[in-house]
DNA sequence: CGTTCGATGCACT
DNA sequence: GTGCATCGAACGT
């Protein structure tokens, strides 16, 4: 049994949030195919005082979905070439938001490996294992097919959400974001223990 | 196992 | 013009 994760999830300090969805599924529904992930390693950026929020120089037109309602999606292109996928957190007008930084492939993994292929450079034609597939915040929006026209997506209603399925992680593990140039002294990271994660494992 | 480095587009100053 | 919440190839140990 499968429930969508309601608004009053995404309503709390962000830091309860960051261990709660640890073990929460996203789940991305293209066309009447599902493929969905257990969340593994996920980060928080929270407000306008974290340096390396987004929020961090005021409202702009970029960061206007942190400053939105809990449970939306927050999707943007960084690096030139890669999407990541947030959840905002907390009340409307605080910004502030969670980070999905790896997931373990649960459901469509045949679909992940055909967008992770396609959008490779044909001459890379190493194998991608199966729990590479979301290991990393730019690869997992490939794998489930999210891009910009995600952001700002009803995480609670949308055929982007985040259900739970009972999995409850054993034991997790907070350390440094990664990633980041700034704020890097906050150990805002959290990562279940003995599963794939992005980055250095643990 | 580790480190370095180029690709790439856009938000922001 | 500058600097990214990255990835993977190439190379060293």
């Amino acid at each position: 049994m499968s429930v969508v994760l309601p608004v009053s999830f995404y309503d709390r300090p962000t830091l309860e949030v960051l261990d709660d969805i640890i073990g929460k599924v996203l789940v991305h529904e293209v066309r009447g195919v599902r493929t969905a992930g257990a969340i593994v390693e996920a980060e928080a950026y929270v407000g306008e005082s974290d340096p390396a929020c987004h929020a961090a120089p005021g409202p702009t037109p970029r960061n206007q979905p942190l400053y939105g309602p809990p449970g939306l999606a927050y999707v943007y292109f960084n690096y030139g070439m890669h999407h990541l996928v947030n959840a905002v957190t907390e009340a409307k007008g605080a910004p502030a938001a969670v980070l999905i930084r790896a997931l373990e492939p649960l459901e469509g993994l045949g679909g992940m490996r055909r967008r992770r292929l396609r959008q490779r450079a044909p001459e890379s034609s190493r194998a991608i294992k199966d729990h590479d597939l979301c290991r990393g915040p730019g690869n997992l929006t490939v794998a489930l097919g999210i891009d910009l026209r995600q952001n700002m997506a009803d995480l609670t209603s949308g055929p982007l959400a985040i259900e739970d399925h009972g999995l409850r992680p054993d034991r997790l593990a907070r350390s440094r974001r990664i990633g980041i140039r700034v704020g890097t002294e906050r150990d805002w990271r959290c990562c279940w223990v003995g599963k794939k994660v992005s980055g250095r494992g643990m």
